[in-house]
DNA sequence: AATGATCACAACCGCCAAACC
DNA sequence: AGGTTTGGCGGTTGTGATCAT
């Protein structure tokens, strides 16, 4: 395939729009529409390529777009739906009325992302200024075993630690594999599903929130939970970790009915999160991790 | 006040897949 | 069926604005 030559050698103009071409393309699209982007150009007398009109109305001209800065609740929802989707602008900003993808783009690589990095350093400073090393816990707690309830206690409440129960989701209800994903066999496969069990050493209410048992009922794609254990700090080569939001709740199944794992939770001063942390080995199924 | 660094964001580039012929 | 065109997407860049020194 030959590629069209670039815009400036078929005399087209680049760069920043000026509000009179702002203008010509409007009226153009608002009369005529947009059927055919390569000859809308031509047509409406813009020495511009198709590509820069479409990309002018799709990011700034379209009348349903929605300037200003963004909500802290617009923010949230790009960082969740970040973590969920990872860096499908599109499929993000179809879910924020008003918003581009080009400009989510740019709040994420401007703002959110940074957020979310100091809040991962947050983190991990805590772990760093705790009195035990942060993998004690993990082995101690993965060491945990269901048929001897003595394991039990090697848990305490200064570790912050709840053991989980993780069921594999043909043992989960119908609803819970609602996805907050777009829904692909592929994604259902690999969509998990985590379940509070058990509490050893219930947080204190001043610290963390009371959870109930529909608060488990989330699920998210293995894909995010592979994103977020590549990012973090001081794993084994055969554990997993997994990171979320309070909300959108990590997830790990198994071909077998059960296994262990267990979750951290940290606060950063703004938001609850929570730390999953499963042996690699009881994810046979997935070996991309 | 001048200057360099950083931020914010619009626009461009290159690639890909679907549609078209 | 296969080549070409088109639209869409994510990554990157360019540039004006703002901040720090």
């Amino acid at each position: 395939m030959v590629r069209a030559p670039c815009c400036e050698k078929m005399g087209l103009k680049k760069g920043p729009w000026t509000p009179e071409e702002d203008q010509v393309l409007v009226s153009y699209i608002q009369q005529n529409g947009h059927g055919n982007w390569r000859a809308l150009p031509k047509q409406a007398g813009l020495l511009r390529c198709g590509k820069s009109c479409r990309l002018r109305w799709t990011n700034y001209l379209r009348p349903d777009i929605k300037r200003g800065n963004f909500s802290k609740e617009e923010e949230d929802t790009i960082i969740q739906l970040h973590e969920t989707l990872g860096n499908r602008w599109s499929a993000i900003a179809a879910r924020l009325p008003g918003r581009t993808d080009n400009e989510i783009k740019n709040v994420w690589h401007t703002h959110l992302k940074k957020k979310v990095k100091n809040h991962h350093q947050t983190f991990q400073d805590t772990k760093r200024h705790s009195s035990h090393h942060p993998k004690t816990p993990i082995k101690k707690n993965l060491d945990y075993n269901d048929d001897d309830p003595s394991t039990k206690s090697n848990l305490t409440a200064e570790q912050d630690i709840e053991n989980v129960i993780v069921t594999s989701p043909q043992h989960s209800s119908s609803e819970v594999l609602s996805s907050v994903t777009d829904t692909s066999a592929t994604d259902v496969k690999n969509n998990l599903v985590i379940k509070q069990e058990m509490m050893d050493t219930p947080p204190s209410d001043e610290y963390f929130p009371q959870i109930d048992e529909s608060f488990w009922s989330e699920e998210i794609s293995v894909d995010n939970a592979k994103r977020q254990s590549e990012i973090h700090y001081g794993l084994a080569d055969d554990e997993v970790q997994f990171q979320f939001p309070l909300s959108p709740m990590a997830a790990a199944a198994s071909g077998e009915d059960q296994f262990n794992a267990y979750t951290s939770k940290f606060d950063d001063g703004m938001d609850f999160w929570y730390d999953v942390f499963i042996r690699a080995a009881d994810l046979p199924d997935l070996p991309e991790f």
